[in-house]
DNA sequence: CCCGAAGACTTCATACCTAAAGTTCGATGT
DNA sequence: ACATCGAACTTTAGGTATGAAGTCTTCGGG
């Protein structure tokens, strides 16, 4: 039998709260107010995969696949782009992406051919298929979005954003530094 | 040559605005607004999740084993629990855990030993190692998240986790439905 | 008392990723 | 022209995850 990451099992942890006190008695310089942020952004994260994961399980493709799909109609019209380009946006080895390419053009997600012009760029590109998919996954993320952020009122929404990116200016600028 | 998820290479992606401007183009029916959050949520896990794995490498473990380490902090003095429970608290499978386990063991940061009183059951324990590389880990964390935070005055970081913890307790109610 | 079922872990086969070495094509300098 | 360097991808080796089957222990009903 499958165990726990289908997603089936309940993912049982300590109440946040519960977490922070037990931190704070084993951890003297703690910040409770900064790891209740940093605590609920991860956990956040975990169950959000999980539920990506679901959709696009249903629909046939991994979260991997769809990562793909995402970056090569980011790219617009024609949805081209080189392996070496969606492996950095994706944050993957070229080798990773090579056989993920493989994959997906098995499936009829994408296609290979090399480029005539320089032979020694591969160009991936994205099939109507592919594209269908997308629009699929797209629909089923859409709608478990909104139903996420349900409890918050538009103005929360506006606020919640503007400082989820000026964190994520912050995190990149530290990390362009580095 | 390794290539990029050692961290090295920048991750170039599309500005969010930009971004989100395509998914518009691409996807009629497409709230900004929500997007905005969804995708900032996302980008800021995949960076937190960079800086976390350069900490941890400084210290020879890795993001993995220290999700173990702190799975067995949080369980408290003695610092013991069993195999399955920690895989339920990571969300992985017992054979990931097993193997964890092992690597650990080998390593030095647990001990693993079957609990006499039940033969069924196996209990692991942190050792005085795997608590010192647990606490290396929480200062350098600890440094970065309060560095992540830099932008944000105090009451605004109480309302993001507020609202944080808002939405998690949403999704959290969304998956223990289906 | 013993048998069967359930539980807790482990083992095995397979999938996908990283790191590093290999291949092929294009650009550069003389 | 030609050799060499560098860039873009692929291949190979090894690690860690999943899913399913296997082992060992405990528990409850004939």
């Amino acid at each position: 039998m499958a165990d726990t990451p289908d997603g089936t099992t309940p993912l049982h942890e300590p109440s946040l709260d519960e977490q922070i006190a037990v931190y704070q008695r084993e951890f003297q310089d703690l910040d409770p107010q900064v790891e209740k942020v940093v605590s609920a952004l991860s956990r956040l994260n975990r169950r959000m995969n999980v539920a990506y994961g679901r959709q696009t399980a249903a629909l046939g493709i991994s979260n991997a696949e769809w990562e793909v799909l995402k970056a090569l109609v980011l790219s617009g019209a024609p949805y081209r782009m080189g392996p070496s380009e969606l492996a950095k946006q994706l944050g993957l080895t070229p080798a990773a992406m090579t056989h993920r390419i493989d994959r997906m053009t098995a499936e009829g997600l994408v296609t290979r051919e090399r480029d005539e012009s320089n032979r020694v760029r591969v160009i991936v590109e994205l099939t109507d298929e592919g594209r269908s998919k997308w629009l699929d996954a797209m629909r089923a993320a859409t709608v478990f979005e909104e139903d996420l952020l349900q409890d918050l009122s538009t103005a929360e929404r506006g606020v919640l954003g503007d400082m989820l990116i000026r964190v994520l200016d912050r995190v990149e600028d530290l990390q362009s530094r580095a």
